[in-house]
DNA sequence: CTGAAAGCGCTTACAG
DNA sequence: CTGAAAGCGCTTACAG
């Protein structure tokens, strides 16, 4: 494989010279640069990543910490990776994803081997093991998911609170006055998924505050569990009117579920879901939903900590910790209750 | 950051004695070890990766070229991608993730600038464009997929001709003698997506074989075409008894559709798909189908580039093609067919 | 505008 | 069993 002194050598220059014509860093004679152009195309010269890393101390990788825990939904976090990934790559950036079952012994060794310039964290729980090992190493991070202790990273999040508040009074406008949520495992909410009870909690309270009646209850993350955990809900809650679905496994589920019963949204129920719109043209899921913006989210987070990394932004400057504003995306699944008594 | 300098002056011996006592290259006596050994734990040191690499050239990284094509199911890549990762690190790997459109650019990149160690390429087509690029890399690479030229590279995939089949001698056991199959799209097929029509061909040639009808067309990759296209198919065929379906949103919105028109599988309709189990289980799809493995490819493609890697297995040894045979899994979607004049 | 030299942090023959 | 030195392939002050 060609190196810069191979390149250096057919051009007649030096090697620094070879360099600084390759890099722009100073000022070059025309002829000069036109010979080192040539000598690398003729020897279809690629500089050493390792060689330049060290060199530089900055290795042009992004670490992407993928966590695909057993309770959670592994494809919502298809979205979130290919946004950081594609918004690394239109900054200059590679991505090393550790898909680890343990995120803490991945990010280390990103971090200490000197991998990465810098760190994006999917998944964050609200006490998540990885941010102390963050916040000692020297690479800045960025966060998908709001932990409880935001120091020292940037953080992104969907507004988990509004988006309770606006499924609910959604239906509430429409005369819903008896509504489900079913939201993810608790198993998840156990493990500091702290989205689950944001969302959860603010719902609660908008249908209190406007006299409805929420039955909030949990759902599993695959079939048939969750099948079985939507037909005892619908079940135990024959007067319910409407189902908010906080759970992605539900939300695919959901549409067996209601044929079986010979049900239909919105005629018998209306259904409100969260999840991204590439989520549901991809699973043809038919129902009105809190759009949850992965790839805008992961867009964010890589913009920040590219930021971060490039020192546009010092390192004592302060971190943000910035949400994403739900909107409700229309697909016809919900409308008036239906009357008493017609069924 | 601590170097192997720091440790060996803590250790108080010279650099090349601490750098073999943590490798294990030589024989070190028990006392210089363990000083060695204190200096790492105490400076908290981990190697360099880019200056190792740089010594070494190898990186201990493994590329993994994903496509997510237009008309491509982009969630079924993901558990591909599982396989290769999980096994990359099981081999002390880690990964470089490109999901560039262009696979070319990104081979190019990884293999030009010596960042990876080998490639896994991911949904290879017939005429893959990156499959001259990855010939004269230096690296091995592997490939999820077949393409009409296997040389060079170790190739494995799902022994699509013999999936086709035992669809197909699956419904005709039944008793079925007109059945439809829904492949991906055409321009998956177009752009050589040669999966595509070996398992139809062969679906087709075992038909003609057993005296049965079948309707081969092509679906699209989202909604809400594809449940156009799944309408249309059961439209133009009412006395089609079975429904082989080798695309993975159709299959996803096949429950849906179902509903509108008050079938069941089996009673009105016998159905078998062509996907994973987790797949299955993740999206609440409730048919029998042919397992694809993409979990068990990812791992073959991974073991095997190690070896190459490795030099267990020489440059001049034979590339090997292989294919997974696959698997019916039986989820009660198939019976016999509905008697005619039932309706 | 260009070159010679040092240095990034490792590993590994070479020598003892 | 251990050390001094060279080298991996870059970049970047330093000097002219």
């Amino acid at each position: 494989m060609a190196t810069i002194g191979d390149v250096a050598r057919i051009a007649g220059v030096s090697r620094s010279t070879a360099s600084y014509a390759l890099s722009g860093k100073r000022a070059i004679s025309a002829d000069v640069r036109r010979r080192v152009e040539d000598a690398v195309s003729s020897l279809g010269y690629t500089p050493n990543a390792g060689a330049r890393a060290l060199a530089t101390t900055r290795t042009m990788v992004i670490g992407l910490l993928a966590q695909f825990l057993p309770d959670e939904f592994a494809p919502a976090m298809l979205q979130y990776m290919l946004g950081v990934s594609d918004t690394a790559r239109e900054h200059g950036y590679d991505i090393l994803l550790a898909t680890d079952a343990d995120g803490t012994r991945a990010l280390r060794r990103m971090t200490d081997s000197r991998m990465v310039d810098g760190v994006v964290l999917l998944n964050v729980a609200e006490h998540d093991e990885r941010l102390p090992i963050l916040r000692s190493a020297s690479q800045p991070g960025a966060l998908v998911g709001l932990p409880a202790d935001c120091t020292g990273v940037d953080v992104f999040d969907l507004d988990f609170e509004e988006a309770g508040r606006l499924m609910v009074d959604h239906l509430h406008r429409l005369g819903h006055r008896e509504v489900l949520l079913v939201s993810q495992p608790e198993h998840v909410v156990e493990r500091g998924g702290a989205y689950v009870w944001r969302l959860q909690n603010a719902a609660l309270e908008a249908a209190r505050a406007r006299g409805m009646r929420l039955y909030a209850t949990y759902g599993s993350s695959s079939q048939p569990d969750v099948g079985r955990d939507l037909r005892g809900l619908l079940d135990a809650h024959p007067d319910a009117t409407g189902l908010l679905v906080n759970n992605e496994a539900a939300a695919a589920a959901l549409p067996t579920v209601l044929h079986e019963r010979g049900l239909s949204a919105p005629q018998d129920l209306s259904v409100v879901g969260r999840y991204s719109d590439e989520f549901a043209r991809t699973f043809s899921l038919p129902f009105t939903s809190v759009e949850s913006a992965p790839d805008r989210l992961g867009r964010m987070a890589v913009r920040q900590l590219v930021r971060r990394i490039e020192g546009e932004v010092g390192p004592d400057e302060p971190h943000v910790v910035r949400f994403v504003s739900p909107e409700l995306v229309d697909r016809g699944s919900t409308g008036a209750p239906p009357r008493r008594g017609d069924a």
